[in-house]
RNA sequence: UGGGGUGUCGCCAAGCGGUAAGGCAACGGACUCUGACUCCGUCAUCCAAGGUUCGAAUCCUUGCACCCCAGCCA
């Protein structure tokens, strides 16, 4: 086997997508000498595993091909945004790996760029002030089908509506009494261009600007207008922006910017088992569905870090699921696997009981106990090993004993052999119950012989499971969690209200979990595999020195179970 | 019934006229002191129907299905 331990080694390799190929073309015929992205999100909320993938895309090219990504804040619409989510998004995207370096943008900067370059539309007969209200505006939009009708002040002189707009700009007018629109196309059967609004009067304070305005401009002009004062090469969007291609470039084309980049659309992600709109989102954080943006159920950036992801795996995962412009729905199980298959090289191992049953050994002398050495990582010699107690009085997982083991069960039973890890091998040779029937205690003999865990005799032991000595215990609560909905796509086509499809299994909290020793000193920045359960890091919210509290990451992948069904 | 898109294995996705990559899943097997990991093997003729061509997933025609658009949101 070759060497696959480092996380590097484990990233896929780059595949080829239409964006990737375009950008290529590019660069080879001369159409640019280098490439510019930008990731532009709107401060008006935490990221999710969605914005993860347009990250790793616009980051990704400008790495893979020399050239760079800004980031930029489109905050053109002061009622919705705020500067604590500028921080986080700032944050997340460091998470990631990524640097936009000193190329760190806001679109409020170019506002009064915005602005000279409307009045330069009126000027040329392309803008007007509209007077109309939203709802009559919204009657002679037309439809679908129909096309809309002008606006009585579509026909305003350019010098009306150099003063209205700047009386606008002065605050002379209230909310909704005037906007700027482009003189386009009532008929156009793409709607976008039906002389589009690109400024309203909002009377609010911007987070960045104050109160130096009180006209914002709308996305459709912003944003086209902004890549152009970049230089952005390539702006890289989402499907639903399609439609306004001709809009973009209809804006670039009439304006003296310094350059036309090229938009570029791409199917955003749909994840299952999950919700990716802002809406349903904020609604589980408003609701107390679940424990705020970054309950590690949640599929935003802070969720999954604080749920125990890795940056690796989900940029992994952004590689793996791959780009394109159709409709794609992920499987949950991929991103899960992205964590596994990081988290199993980098992880250190450790045992853990979720679900305490005593085991007492008989034979073995009371009041004594030994250490055994025990590897941090089967396949990595290179991670250490360290000393694990042992002792006559011991902790199993509940599901490791079958007082009637069922077809295929190879564990702890009555009569049955089994070995403890690094430890014996143990036989059952009785059973304690409560008054209820219950079972409270395992008895077992042990192959004193077997000191380390390997059979004298060479015998086969098919099973083997993990332990916690008794006398050592660190206690410890462990937070498992789950789907946050038993259905793929909740809320969907079909489907009743998403809050209906909360799994009501997506967190159980354990109290009283036995963990070894060594995990005393574990660390935020640490993440291990509790053999045979998975992988679980300290919730970097809750887990307190003295009372620690482990979130699951991820299940291992366990074939019995599967084959239980 | 307008406009813009998309349709290649269960889920993603390469392919750009020369005879269907890869990943995940699934299935079979090997290995194993984690029923984990790892390893080996199996697994499509490309939405449909016509057409062009020596040759088509790739070009043309006609259908069908699905997604997006009527915010003074982005």
């Amino acid at each position: 086997m070759t060497d696959t331990k480092t996380a590097e080694a484990s990233a896929p390799e780059k595949a080829a997508n239409f964006i990737r190929n375009i950008v290529t073309d590019d660069l080879k015929n001369g159409k640019h000498t280098g490439i510019v992205t930008r990731f532009p999100p709107e401060p008006n909320g935490y990221l999710h595993i969605g914005h993860a993938k347009s990250i790793c895309l616009n980051f990704g090219l400008a790495l893979d091909f020399g050239g760079r990504c800004h980031l930029r804040f489109d905050d053109t619409n002061p009622t919705k945004e705020d500067i604590e989510y500028e921080d986080s998004i700032k944050e997340n995207v460091k998470w990631l790996g990524f640097d936009w370096g000193r190329h760190m943008y806001y679109a409020s900067n170019y506002f009064e760029q915005f602005y000279n370059y409307a009045v330069l539309l009126i000027e040329k007969g392309l803008a007007y002030v509209d007077s109309l209200s939203a709802d009559e505006m919204r009657a002679l939009r037309g439809t679908l089908n129909e096309p809309g009708k002008e606006s009585p002040y579509r026909s305003r002189s350019v010098e009306e509506n150099l003063d209205l707009f700047s009386r606008m700009r002065a605050g002379e007018f209230e909310e909704g009494s005037n906007v700027l629109r482009l003189k386009i196309d009532m008929a156009s059967p793409n709607i976008n261009l039906r002389d589009p609004v690109i400024y309203r009067i909002r009377k609010v304070e911007h987070h960045r600007t104050g109160d130096a305005w009180c006209i914002y401009p709308m996305y459709d002009y912003a944003h086209c207008i902004s890549d152009a004062i970049e230089g952005i090469t390539h702006s890289v969007c989402t499907l639903e922006f399609e439609d306004h291609r001709p809009l973009y470039d209809w804006v670039l084309d009439q304006l003296p910017v310094p350059c036309h980049p090229q938009q570029i659309e791409f199917a955003r992600l749909n994840l299952s088992y999950t919700v990716m709109s802002k809406r349903k989102l904020l609604e589980l954080v408003q609701e107390k569905l679940v424990d705020g943006w970054d309950d590690p159920r949640m599929p935003t950036l802070v969720g999954l870090r604080r749920r125990g992801f890795t940056p690796q795996s989900i940029v992994n995962f952004c590689e793996t699921i791959g780009v394109g412009k159709s409709d794609s729905f992920i499987d949950m199980s991929i991103l899960e696997e992205s964590v596994r298959e990081d988290l199993n090289v980098r992880a250190p191992r450790a045992m853990s009981v979720l679900r305490p049953l005593k085991l007492v050994i008989e034979g073995y002398p009371e009041g004594e106990s030994e250490e055994f050495e025990a590897a941090n990582h089967p396949n990595d010699p290179e991670m250490g090993t360290r000393k694990v107690p042992f002792s006559k009085t011991v902790y199993i997982e509940r599901d490791d004993f079958q007082e009637e083991p069922a077809k295929g069960f190879f564990r702890l039973a009555p009569g049955r052999e089994v070995r403890l890890r690094y430890a014996y091998i143990i036989r059952c040779e009785s059973v304690v119950k409560d008054e209820n029937g219950e079972i409270v205690e395992v008895r077992c003999s042990y192959d004193a012989g077997s000191r380390g865990g390997s059979a004298p005799d060479g015998r086969k032991i098919k099973g083997t499971i993990h332990w916690v000595s008794a006398d050592h215990a660190v206690d410890a609560e462990v937070r498992l969690y789950d789907r946050l909905f038993s259905t793929p796509n909740p809320g969907g086509k079909n489907e009743p209200d998403y809050r209906s499809s909360i799994n009501p299994k997506s967190i159980e909290v354990l109290s009283g979990c036995k963990l070894e020793p060594s995990l005393a000193g574990a660390t935020l920045e640490n993440r291990y595999q509790f053999e045979r359960l998975g992988y679980f890091c300290l919730d970097s919210k809750d887990s307190k020195p003295g009372a620690m509290v482990f979130n699951r990451t991820a299940t291992l992948r366990d074939s019995w179970s599967e084959q239980k069904k």
